[in-house]
DNA sequence: TGGTTCCGATACTTGACAGTACCGTATATA
DNA sequence: TATATACGGTACTGTCAAGTATCGGAACCA
């Protein structure tokens, strides 16, 4: 809906300094929300507490609790930290590997909780699925198309590879495995990922390691 | 908990023929009402209405909503018809496309509607996690996973592959798209699927294909 | 036929939460 | 200092659904 942009507001004129500056905190509220009991167990006495805000504060601003989060999902992607530098250890799989740590694997299981909290409405509206979509899984599944076509250019893989899908694999897995599965993604799971389905795809597999090893 | 089993009826002695003859009819209701609406959408009101029964007559079988959708969850794997014979075409992919059939896409998709509705009580009761996942995404993966060691048995591909994650693929991907893209799964994707990760990830990748085309 | 038990329907109670109204206060402008 | 404005807090209303209570009817058995 709209941003909560400080810089642009309305003619205050008089009383006091500036209009919503509290956005940013409650909207991190409500995903916080979100992310613990899910859309249908969230209630805006919740996010107005943890805010440390009046509820009216947020109908004053919001029409309604959906539009509330349809904006927090919205404006998630503003609020992330800027990305890390891209990894660049010369092979493809040592920027893969690189990027496993535990800041990411951190970032993305709140990503997936915020995603399974927005599920219920989601078959509702269906917009919210781009929404969401965008501020959750492409981030990660184009650092892993930008590293594919790096491999590509750098003569690493074979350019017939389909990357557009095989980039999305490792996301779906992890998406799978914390939300239905209710199974921790450590590092052993996503280093079998890597080694055992992506890189095997992309035609890297074991006995090209060796080659490449003895070369 | 307690299994819709019309042959243990507990002593009747007198009276009517049988003990929740119904049960069945309610549980089929219930699962539909959640694939349509979610679970927090979802009223007893509603399943009884589908089912042609009486709201105290649910009351009277399952203490709550809760356990009359995790009763209809456990008993889904039993309920489901009988499966198709395994494809057996001689070569891995001939298999896997095989199993491409309308029926299945419609029988996919509506038991990925129930996990969607289902989500919201799998963060709150993690149990529930595995009894869905046994019933909606192993039948699935098993599939796969038995295709493909026929597949190493038959020498197509090498015993070294990983094949408990592979078989993963297809479900995590499909469930993925269907559950957060909120786009079809048709006949093409599967393909592309097939064609662009699965069999690439086991060693048969597109040089591989003309090699066995050329011989 | 009479008695027993389950079923479908409906009316009712209760609690929770979305959304509203209002008040006292803090703060920035003039 | 005076004033206007937004804020935090809280009390209120209306709705909706979970769960309960009850009743008439239907099926079954002796």
């Amino acid at each position: 809906m709209t941003q909560p942009d400080p810089t642009i507001a309305s003619a205050p004129k008089l009383g006091r300094k500036r209009d919503h500056t509290r956005d940013p905190e409650i909207l991190d509220a409500a995903l916080a929300v979100l992310a613990e009991t899910g859309y249908d167990g969230m209630t805006i006495d919740m996010v107005a507490a943890r805010a440390k805000a009046g509820k009216a504060t947020l109908y004053r601003r919001w029409p309604s609790k959906a539009e509330l989060v349809i904006d927090a999902v919205a404006c998630m992607k503003k609020n992330m930290h800027g990305n890390e530098p891209l990894p660049d250890t010369g092979t493809l799989r040592g920027d893969l590997v690189a990027m496993i740590k535990p800041h990411s694997l951190q970032e993305s299981d709140t990503k997936l909780q915020i995603m399974a909290g927005l599920m219920s409405m989601i078959s509702q509206a269906p917009e919210l699925a781009d929404a969401a979509n965008e501020a959750i899984m492409k981030p990660r599944t184009e650092l892993n198309r930008v590293l594919m076509r790096r491999a590509v250019e750098r003569g690493e893989i074979s350019p017939d590879c389909d990357i557009d899908t095989i980039s999305m694999i490792t996301p779906s897995m992890v998406a799978y495995r914390t939300l239905m599965l209710k199974k921790p993604v450590d590092r052993e799971f996503l280093l079998s990922l890597i080694d055992g389905v992506v890189l095997p795809a992309l035609g890297l597999g074991h006995e090209t390691w060796s080659e490449a090893l003895s070369s």
